[in-house]
RNA sequence: GGCUGAGUGGCAGAGUGGCUAUGCACCGGAUUGCAAAUCCGUUUACCUCGGUUCGACUCCGGGCUCAGCCUCCA
């Protein structure tokens, strides 16, 4: 498998420190608000890599934070005048609800910062020993950038440049601007823990390297994260693991590509999000999925109305292929029974391909695309039907689709899903019509289906029997 | 200002030094009572200026435009 190394600027042949395992570190969600977009995407495209690697014959260990200690945490609680806990528990179960409604599969841990404490004070007296942090009088502890040599070498920035740059108030307690926090001085009524510098919390960048180390060890094979996490936060990361253990912190840094709207970058600063359970209200967590899918990680995504609806719509075409043929894609290994292979090797060699190629979904996506047409035309009605063939693609369909975490419904019911509606009242309705073509009263017929289609449904004539989907 | 990255057909979005991406939309045809679904076919591309090459959308360089980061952010 081929992935883009972020920290070497190409895509590298990836391999893992210990043959067949993988240990996979994908900076969460802080938890002050609903999820969004952009958080959705993230979600996703880890999700996705982790599914590819397990495919692939690999043993993954996926460890996924929960930044649960964080001053927008606190000032959030201060605001609606509750504890931080009571902050953080409500929208760890947000999340966990949206992880769930896009389908991703919950990952190895989960760890949050609040329990790893502990650890993160050990890194930090660590790197105080050994000359790489300092305390400051105010109770702060600083983390000393031009102790680390390498400081930089991820996003490409030296630190002179950044000292030009400067564009915040400098700290006056830190002897180097770009000096960060590693432990900040609790204020009166704020979440503390002691330390060997007073109560306080730790910074959000040794959360994260004490969180990875003490799961995945002092190396570990991809760190992830959104590309707005480059630069600061995890050249901090590398800053303080790599001085604190003298090893390289991970092999491969992957960083997705930001969710936009009208070409800006969606944020919880800029204002311009949409949360995932809002979009929820007008599309199935698979149609944002595949909507995610639809284009390349690193890529930026434009968020629109019409791009989910394109979404559904090639979803539709996909469920509609599949439609009649599950019974059998439920068990494709009955297929080999007759000797056949179970699967269709070629599209199975090109949709590994395409997810090898440092996962191009939007290649992946088009082999299903042609898995249908061609499911489509095998099933035909017509002379010689070949069943084993018919079955086949069917199976391989449903298979890939499962690879992307897609086309995991029974397909009349996601095809239905969403109607306005109930199917009683559709069924009553069809019947009508029904019996209404049998009388030629095609006025008739025709008044329910408009009247249907009015309200979102769209009838299908089909082999003689009427079937109906969501518009 | 510095550091990254991007510019593909009506829209979205892959990809390749010479050969069909894919989906949606459009047009023509098949099918249908008419539709829908489906199939077949057509049309529409590669920011700009140079360079390398037999040949570049694809490689190299300049320019223009856009985005991300440099402050919390997936």
């Amino acid at each position: 498998m081929q992935i883009y190394n972020t920290m070497s600027r190409r895509r590298e042949r990836f391999e893992p420190r210990e043959p067949g395992r993988v240990g996979l570190y994908v900076c969460g969600i802080t938890v002050y608000d609903h999820c969004h977009i952009g958080h959705a995407r993230a979600l996703v495209v880890y999700d996705l890599l982790y599914r590819h690697l397990v495919a692939s014959g690999y043993d993954v260990t996926y460890v996924r934070n929960i930044t649960d200690v964080d001053d927008k945490i606190i000032d959030r609680a201060a605001r609606e005048d509750t504890t931080a806990d009571d902050i953080s528990e409500r929208f760890i179960r947000s999340m966990h609800e949206d992880a769930a409604s896009l389908g991703t599969i919950a990952p190895t841990h989960e760890p949050r910062a609040m329990d790893s404490i502990d650890a993160a004070i050990k890194l930090i007296e660590k790197l105080i020993d050994s000359g790489h942090a300092y305390a400051g009088d105010n109770g702060d502890v600083y983390y000393a950038v031009s102790a680390f040599e390498d400081y930089g070498k991820l996003s490409g920035r030296r630190p002179a440049e950044l000292r030009s740059g400067l564009r915040v108030a400098v700290d006056e307690h830190k002897r180097d601007p770009l000096d960060f926090v590693m432990w900040k001085a609790a204020k009166p009524g704020e979440p503390s823990w002691p330390s060997p510098w007073g109560d306080g919390r730790p910074g959000w960048h040794i959360e994260c390297s004490a969180m990875s180390m003490s799961l995945l060890g002092e190396t570990f094979d991809i760190h992830g994260g959104g590309l707005d996490l480059e630069f600061p936060h995890h050249e901090n990361e590398i800053a303080q693991s790599e001085a604190a253990t003298g090893q390289t912190f991970a092999n491969y840094w992957m960083h997705n590509g930001l969710v936009r709207v009208d070409d800006e970058k969606m944020s919880k600063s800029l204002g311009n999000f949409t949360t995932i359970r809002q979009v929820l209200e007008h599309f199935d967590g698979e149609e944002i999925r595949a909507f995610i899918a639809s284009s390349h990680y690193r890529s930026p995504l434009n968020y629109s109305d019409a791009q989910l609806e394109a979404s559904r719509a090639a979803l539709q075409r996909l469920y509609t292929a599949l439609r009649g043929h599950d019974d059998i894609a439920d068990e494709p290994s009955n297929a080999a029974a007759g000797g056949e292979p179970a699967l269709d090797e070629s599209a199975i060699t090109r949709f590994d391909d395409a997810m090898n190629d440092d996962l191009n979904t939007s290649e992946a996506m088009a082999v299903l695309h042609d898995l249908a047409t061609q499911l489509n035309v095998a099933s035909r009605k017509g002379q010689n039907t070949d069943v084993a063939k018919v079955a086949q693609l069917a199976a391989t369909l449903r298979h890939l689709g499962a690879r992307l975490g897609l086309l995991q419904e029974d397909p009349e019911r996601a095809l239905q899903r969403g109607a306005s509606l109930d199917a009683d009242r559709i069924d009553a309705l069809i019947e009508e019509r029904t019996a209404a073509r049998a009388a030629k009263d095609f006025a008739r017929s025709d008044a329910i289906r408009d009247e249907l289609a009015k309200a979102g449904v769209l009838l299908e004539d089909v082999d003689g029997k009427t079937t109906w989907r969501r518009s």
